[in-house]
DNA sequence: AGCGAGCCCTGCGCGC
DNA sequence: TGCGCGCAGGGCTCGC
């Protein structure tokens, strides 16, 4: 599921139910859902147990939950695949759970943090905590400068107040690529996945393998504008609240609810000019696109 | 530096 | 009904 948006929701979800929560147990079902973790499950958990979380911050698609005077957090990665729900303990156990986590909660009670991936290519770890290379906050979430070493080598994301334009679009000079790989890169910016990359190029006009170097100052701009309106219009819609009865923090809401224009569009009308949005395959996935509205070639 | 390929994986929906 | 295949929103590493 998860791109910024909906990575956020489920931060979003998460926040008020763990923030100030202590670890009351920890299950870890697959321990390949640990690939990222330094260490035995056995280290996972007795990091965990006890613990009590700051709050819930996220940088791009990644999420963590310091954990309270440890200098440590609780990392999550969704992958492609992967969810992390509430859920009341007394609960039957969702399907494809591969780490429980018990919370207490000081204002909701006793919780369980369900890490659901079919794919497992999501991962759960707790990491140590290093401090940004800017000094600012880490992410959204939490005014803290320290963020996951995991995360570390990850960019900002364009709804991060600390994100440098000035120094994205000179980047963006720098690199010898097409432009739909360098917004999927996550070190240049972040966030980013193949949905909303087809969507942002969409409005903005702009074939995805137009050259980075080559793309004017006015274009690019208009470019990141467009990726900012998207990403905030996919997190104004995927925002979900809070009950403390049945909490369920799935960001799934966030690609479906709103109709998408060039994304899994193929053989539609383009929404702009009637033409039929075309499906090419790129880097081993897809790109969807309008041939006329965008074009290799500068019109 | 950046690309392509390969890999990590499972389950769904579709066509036959 | 059942089977095989293609497909899936990510990220990392490696060799070139």
């Amino acid at each position: 599921m998860p791109e910024l948006p909906e990575v956020e929701t489920v931060r979003a979800g998460l926040e008020p139910a763990v923030t100030g929560s202590t670890v009351t147990s920890v299950s870890v079902l697959d321990a390949r859902s640990l690939r990222r973790h330094d260490g035995p499950v056995e280290d996972f958990a007795d990091q965990l147990l006890g613990a009590i979380f700051d709050g819930a911050v996220r940088r791009g698609k990644f999420l963590w939950l310091p954990i309270a005077g440890s200098g440590r957090a609780l990392v999550a990665h969704l992958g492609m695949s992967g969810q992390v729900l509430l859920r009341a303990p007394a609960a039957s156990p969702d399907r494809l759970l591969r780490v429980r986590i018990g919370i207490e909660s000081p204002q909701h009670g006793e919780l369980v943090v369900a890490f659901v991936d079919q794919r497992i290519f999501g991962s759960m770890s707790v990491r140590d905590l290093v401090p940004t290379a800017d000094g600012r906050a880490a992410g959204r979430g939490l005014d803290d400068a320290r963020i996951p070493d995991q995360v570390a080598h990850i960019a900002r994301d364009p709804l991060d107040p600390a994100f440098d334009d000035r120094a994205f679009f000179a980047a963006l000079r720098r690199r010898r690529t097409g432009i739909k790989r360098a917004l999927l890169d996550q070190t240049l910016v972040s966030g980013i996945g193949n949905i909303y990359a087809d969507e942002a190029l969409w409005a903005a006009r702009l074939h995805f393998d137009a050259p980075t170097e080559t793309l004017s100052r006015p274009r690019a701009t208009t470019l990141l504008a467009e990726v900012r309106l998207i990403l905030a219009r996919a997190v104004a819609e995927g925002g979900t609240s809070f009950d403390a009865q049945y909490v369920n923090v799935n960001g799934a809401s966030g690609y479906f609810s709103h109709s998408l224009n060039a994304y899994g569009q193929q053989g539609r009308a383009c929404p702009r000019c009637g033409r039929p949005i075309v499906r090419e395959a790129f880097m081993n996935r897809n790109s969807h696109f309008c041939p006329y509205c965008q074009r290799l070639r500068a019109r």
